[in-house]
This record gives C-alpha cells, sequence and structure tokens, in this order.
DNA sequence: CTTTTTGAACTGACTGGTCAGTGCAAAAAC
DNA sequence: GTTTTTGCACTGACCAGTCAGTTCAAAAAG
C-alpha cells in the first residue's frame, strides 16, 4: 500500500525524516545544537530514540541535512523572484525588491529554521562549518548576481561593493525579519516589506 | 602587584573576573553556551576551576554578566557617537553614518562578543532571555531616537518605520561587519564604512 | 588577620550512541 | 489460498563517558 501522505516524500522512511527534521528544526532554533538532546528530538517527532540513529548517522549529520534541507528551500525561493521579475522586463531593483518579499516569505514560513541558521553561521571550530558556508554561498550568490547585472546594465553604480552589499542586504531582511517575529509578530508581511522597500531605495532620507 | 591592564577594574577580584570573561566569550563565540565547560573557561582564563565559582554563582550568571558587560560598552558607544554629530551641529544621516561607524568599530574590537549575542539574541525559552531584551533594547533605542529626531526635524520621511528600520539598520551593519570578519577579514574598516554609508544615502541604485 | 585563589577529589544527573529484538507487509514457496 | 520467509523500519533498555557544581584544606596575597 502507498501511503497517501502529502509532500513528494514517498516511502515511509522518507516522512520518518521529515518528521525529525521537524522536531529538530524548533527545538534546535529555541536550545541550541548542544543543548538539544537527541532524545528530546525523538520524543517530540514521536518516534524511537533508535529511530533517529537509523535514519541519520549521527546527532551532527542529522542537523547538517537539515541545513542542507532549508536553504535549498530558500535558494530556490530566491532564484525563483529574481527570474520571474526579469521575465517581466523589471528592473533590477524590482528584482531586489522581489527576492526581499521572498525573503520575508520564507522566514514568514519557516523562522525556526532561520534563527537556527543565523545562529551558527558565523560560529567557527565547528563540525558543519564547511556546509553552512557552502550553502550561504548559494543563496548569497543569487543577490550578488542581480547586484552585478544591475552594475553591468547601468542600473548600480559601479563604486558599489558586490559583495559586501549583498551582505548587507541580507543583514537588513535577516534581522528585521527576526524582530518582526520576535516582538511585532502580529505585523503583516506587506507592512514589513513595505518598510524594506522604502529603505532599499533611499527613500528613508530623501525628502519627497 | 596592581595588574597594569585597561579598563576601570581595581581589586585583584575584578582582575580575575575580566580574564575570566575574556576566556568565556572567544570560547562561547566558537562553540556555543552549552558546548562550552567550565573547566576549559577556567584553564583559557589561566586560574583554578574553583575560583570561577568564587566570583559567579554558576556558568550561566558568568554568561548573563559578560552580556551585560558586553552590551554597556556597546550602547555607550553608540550613544557617544550620536552625541558627538549632534555637538557637531550635524545632520541625523550624519549621525546615523556615525553610529555605523561605531558599530563597525565595535566589532572589529569585539568580534567574539558581537558572533555570541547574535547566536543568542532570537532563542526562546533560555534563562537569560529577559537580559538579552533588556540590552537589546537599550542599543536598538538609541538608533530608533536618532531616527525619531531626524522624523520630528523633517529631515526624515514621516512614514519611516521607525522600530524596524532600526533593527533593518542594526541588521545591515551587524551583517556586513560579521561577514567582512569572518570572510574578508584583510579588509579595512574605512572601506567597510564606505560601502555602507552608499547604501545607507540611497545612493547603490542612484543613476549619478 | 582577611580576602582571594588553588587544585584535586567527588557526586549525581544527563547524554550520545549501541544493539538485540519486534512488527509487519510483500514476496516466495507450496 | 495458505504458509513461510525475507528484510526494512523501528524500538527502547542499556552503557560508558561527560559535565556542572561542591567541598575543603591549605597556600598566596595584601
Amino acid at each position: 500500500m502507498e501511503s497517501s501522505t502529502t509532500s513528494g516524500g514517498t516511502s515511509r522512511r522518507e516522512a520518518t525524516r521529515q518528521k525529525l527534521y521537524e522536531a529538530a528544526v524548533t527545538l534546535i532554533a529555541e536550545q541550541g545544537f548542544s543543548a538539544t538532546t537527541v532524545d528530546e528530538i525523538a520524543e517530540r517527532a514521536g518516534v524511537a530514540k533508535g529511530t533517529v540513529y537509523y535514519n541519520f548517522a549521527s546527532k551532527s549529520v542529522l542537523f547538517e541535512e537539515l541545513l542542507r534541507h532549508g536553504v535549498g528551500l530558500l535558494t530556490a525561493s530566491l532564484r525563483e523572484a529574481a527570474e520571474s521579475t526579469a521575465r517581466g522586463g523589471g528592473s533590477k531593483v524590482d528584482a531586489l525588491d522581489a527576492m526581499i518579499r521572498a525573503g520575508l516569505v520564507f522566514i514568514d514560513r519557516y523562522p525556526a529554521f532561520t534563527q537556527l541558521y543565523v545562529a551558527e553561521l558565523w560560529r567557527t571550530n565547528r563540525a558543519w562549518q564547511s556546509t553552512l558556508m557552502v550553502v550561504r554561498q548559494e543563496a548569497v550568490a543569487v543577490v550578488e548576481g542581480v547586484l552585478r547585472e544591475g552594475v553591468a546594465g547601468g542600473e548600480f553604480s559601479e563604486e558599489i561593493d558586490v559583495p559586501l552589499t549583498a551582505a548587507a542586504l541580507v543583514g537588513m531582511v535577516l534581522v528585521a525579519a527576526l524582530d518582526w517575529k520576535s516582538f511585532q509578530p502580529e505585523r503583516s508581511l506587506d507592512d514589513v516589506h513595505a518598510a524594506l522597500s522604502r529603505l532599499l531605495q533611499g527613500r528613508v532620507s530623501g525628502r519627497r
């Protein structure tokens, strides 16, 4: 009998892994990797501890695969946003704006993953450091790409520092969104998006 | 023997506490709170384990006081930056710019503390949650204050969302600076500051 | 004499990881 | 069509190691 569950995951095994991801992501976001026990993850996922080790080689491996899984979703979403404005013949600012929205949508849907990711990104000497770097670069590269195209097309100043500006834009969205979810969760996404758009387009200090 | 070190600390006890702060901040930044052992902290600080517990009630308390200590330095620095431009009769954009620089200087000097702070800020259900919130608000309030004054004085649009814009600005500096220290540490502070200034003043998408 | 530090031994709770065994649905055998 | 076998997915008690925190006598510092 084929399990009639939702997303792509077919086998029973895949469903279990998904449950483990979901359990792990919230617990680790709240408490951090080291403070989260495998027993907790298993309990929250509703499986036995042995099942965790049947599906993942170790606690670290579970975490690494979770990172890959999550950032994969984000990267795909950013690319989609950038491309859809390109198809419509929009400017690069429009593309950036669409990516800001995509970032907000992602954080809105997966706040725990975002928390966890930010908390680990700048650590050093950790086992999954290289994984983290790879996935980070995949995501930031999308933003950098749009900036470079904008410079090439004359839309952006040639003086801008592409990697640094990309990092700053990502940071702007990241921190604003985390603050939104943490401290003003009642606000709408459109609202937050509008505020960030304004900042992006320099309409903060501009008079009219 | 009086240690001829820098900051205010007078008594012998204070010097020991300072050593413990310094040891703890780097270790926790690298590994996280839970993964860092008290034995490690004592060893790195060059004191006996008993000394840690003579000076701090617990590992958590040591960490909380470390947080207060660190953010206190940052807040003072931000306030100083904002006030010094105000004395010179500068605009509010100048004040923001000076605060961006102050933030960069702080992160340049205490990168480990910044890492650790970011890693903990959006967590939930942790013992030091309230401490974290208090010190966060102290720092962000300085930025918000400048934005409000700018709106009141007609320099900034009345449409801006003060808390959210403040968070976004902080995020911009934070992430750009952490990326700088992590991935391009050879760049100069002035360089990074210039790139962020440009972004702040909307001279990215602006043609000229 | 008082304050602070030392250092090593100890405890008790907790944790990552293991492994022999269970359940069960589909395939194979008859 | 009934019985037997297979092997994947899962279970949960168990183990060996780790760590925060305690204790305390004695030494160093002032």
